[in-house]
DNA sequence: TTACCATCCGAAACCGGTTTCGGTTGATTT
DNA sequence: AAATCAACCGAAACCGGTTTCGGATGGTAA
């Protein structure tokens, strides 16, 4: 049916003009006759003329490619994160005819030398990456590359690269002052590992809602693990031990909050009801958990818009200070979040009971 | 820090050498001296010299790039899937330094859109594809296209082609041989509609199975609705309300397995003990459903490197119809499955009381 | 010594587009 | 009628690699 697909001399032929003519009238150059111009595209068209990709990329010196980058420690069950970013990232760059490569690397070192190939390699014409570090390697790298990028998230420092991220500390201090409305007042952190910054920054929240509220402040509260729904339910597990537990949990992102649900059940309670939870990510798996995660959402694939917009505009030359947006995330209230229960301790030592 | 990238020819100067002969050491040509070879490859490595990947592509006439394109009507929620299946395929191209374009489709037509420039513009060298219809033109496109392709599941007619694919038709007769194990003879399915070819092999699993186990087959036990959760919920409730309900159900996907689990709590049964259900899948976050999800489990990553390998070696000149490949599901008990209960109808009548 | 051959490298074509530059038309100005 | 200019198109360089082909060199066989 194909055989060969046309090329820009074959399509020349056809014409009787010359490749540069025709090129310039697909491009639409000023200096080609209106007439001409209408004759080559419509004979394009019944040829199934397209121009070759490779060819082009060399050409003006753009492979009109961004790429993405994995995220490292990516547990499986956050990875619907991945396909909606994609997506959003996808919508923006067709909107101007680039496309999106992603790569994938099996550790932290071989993340730096896969961004370096793409890079180095002109295979990419800017990057994404997602979930920062605090000092990151990678961006220091990209820096060095002089290679356009955006950074969804941000690190300690974040002057001098382009980012869009959530608001985290704000996100904290809203699902705290949530809770505290509800009548809580031993509310625990559950969080990755600091080197993550989202989990500075909201851990940063919760310190600050901590104090406004007038709430005592506790270091026992605070509990960190590896980011997973593993790492939660170890870490609530440990809080529920303490001789005073929290009555409310803020977890930092939606899988650690599915572990703390996993957690507070194998004790006998019920989450929502004996001890709250609040999640972060908004993803809709939260829907069907049990029971159904509160959470604190943030439109992933919008985010995914902004970052190949952003990119986009960092690559025509704008500035990438210029870039650099937060937004709010929206309390998502399901059925993790409850009053403070009059009894709970009365049902604490019953449910325990049960078990033993 | 780097300037410009160094080329070809600021390498070949800094040797006292042609790029000709540069180019020829650096892919180990057997017409260059060892020692040579030796030395240009250590300059270029001192200089950081990496070779263009798009000139490359252009002169060895392939862009060593395959594409993926998101699959339709994908659910946010089984899109954890996704990024599975991008995983393994990243694992098997990077092996030969190839990389792995994603294709964003707002719609089916767009859909072959995409593919068509894809192909046609020489960006990507091999395509793969996720859930086929019965009759796909998606299929059809790449054939008249004469694109290396590999398809992940199968169409009505899969002769002709490269698949992988998890036998559906065997999943399900495991499946259902499993729930008659434990004592269940009314047997429900929920599926998706069935123009998704794998909803007629699981069906037709299902239908054997059945038969082979002596059950009385009745066309109100087979439901079928959107390929979602929310779909999945739908088609339970009206099981549900059936004269004679199901005792058992099982799902074409997880996805529609987590609805099925949400209809039978919002009727105040308890899925597991008063009606069993079996997903498909097996992915991660079943883990965390309300109970935890029994499903047939297919590992997705290694799906993902299977149709890697087979499409490089298409693309090498192999047969097609020499690479099709059937995979095995494993029953991943978990807790939605469960014996026949002895009065189920009483503790049906109990939980609705309580719930009023 | 001459002929022959293997080894090694340079020169140049090539991949398929884009873009600059210059030249040829025909119409307009003086 | 000669000069000027705008409009339009062809020729050729170029992007940065890969690959083919032929030539120079030095060593070995006749």
């Amino acid at each position: 049916m194909s055989g060969k697909p046309v090329g820009l001399k074959v399509l020349a032929a056809h014409l009787d003009l010359s490749v540069g003519t025709v090129s310039r009238a697909l491009n639409s150059y000023a200096d080609i006759s209106p007439a001409t111009r209408e004759r080559v595209k419509r004979v394009a068209d019944e040829l199934g003329y397209r121009a070759n990709q490779t060819a082009r990329s060399l050409s003006i010196g753009t492979p009109e490619t961004i790429g993405y980058v994995l995220p490292r420690y990516s547990n499986s069950i956050a990875q619907t994160f991945v396909a909606q970013l994609l997506q959003g990232l996808g919508e923006a760059m067709s909107m101007r005819n680039w496309d999106v490569l992603v790569a994938h690397a099996d550790s932290p070192k071989d993340e730096l030398a896969q961004i370096d190939r793409l890079v180095r390699s002109g295979r990419v014409g800017g990057l994404v990456m997602s979930r920062p570090l605090k000092n990151d390697p990678r961006i220091r790298l990209l820096h060095g590359l002089e290679c356009p990028f955006v950074v969804h998230g941000r690190t300690e420092a974040s002057d001098d690269y382009a980012w869009f991220d959530v608001d985290g500390e704000d996100a904290f201090i809203t699902s705290v002052d949530h809770l505290v409305g509800l009548g809580h007042s031993r509310i625990s952190f559950v969080g990755a590992p600091l080197q993550y910054q989202f989990t500075q920054d909201r851990l940063n929240g919760y310190n600050k809602a901590v104090k406004s509220n007038g709430l005592p402040v506790d270091p026992d509260l605070i509990q960190i693990a590896d980011l997973s729904d593993d790492g939660g339910e170890i870490a609530t597990s440990m809080l529920l031990d303490l001789p005073e537990p929290p009555t409310a949990i803020v977890c930092v992102t939606d899988s650690m909050a599915i572990g703390a649900l996993a957690a507070i059940r194998a004790r006998g309670m019920r989450p929502g009801k004996d001890v709250s939870v609040i999640g972060y990510d908004g993803l809709k798996f939260g829907v069907h958990t049990n029971p159904p995660l509160t959470t604190m959402a943030q439109p992933l694939a919008h985010a995914g818009r902004r970052l190949g917009d952003m990119l986009l505009a960092i690559i025509d030359g704008d500035d990438p200070t210029k870039h650099q947006e937060l937004q709010r995330a929206q309390l998502l209230r399901r059925e993790t979040d409850g009053p403070l229960g009059r009894v709970a301790g009365l049902i604490n030592v019953s449910k325990r009971e049960e078990i033993q």
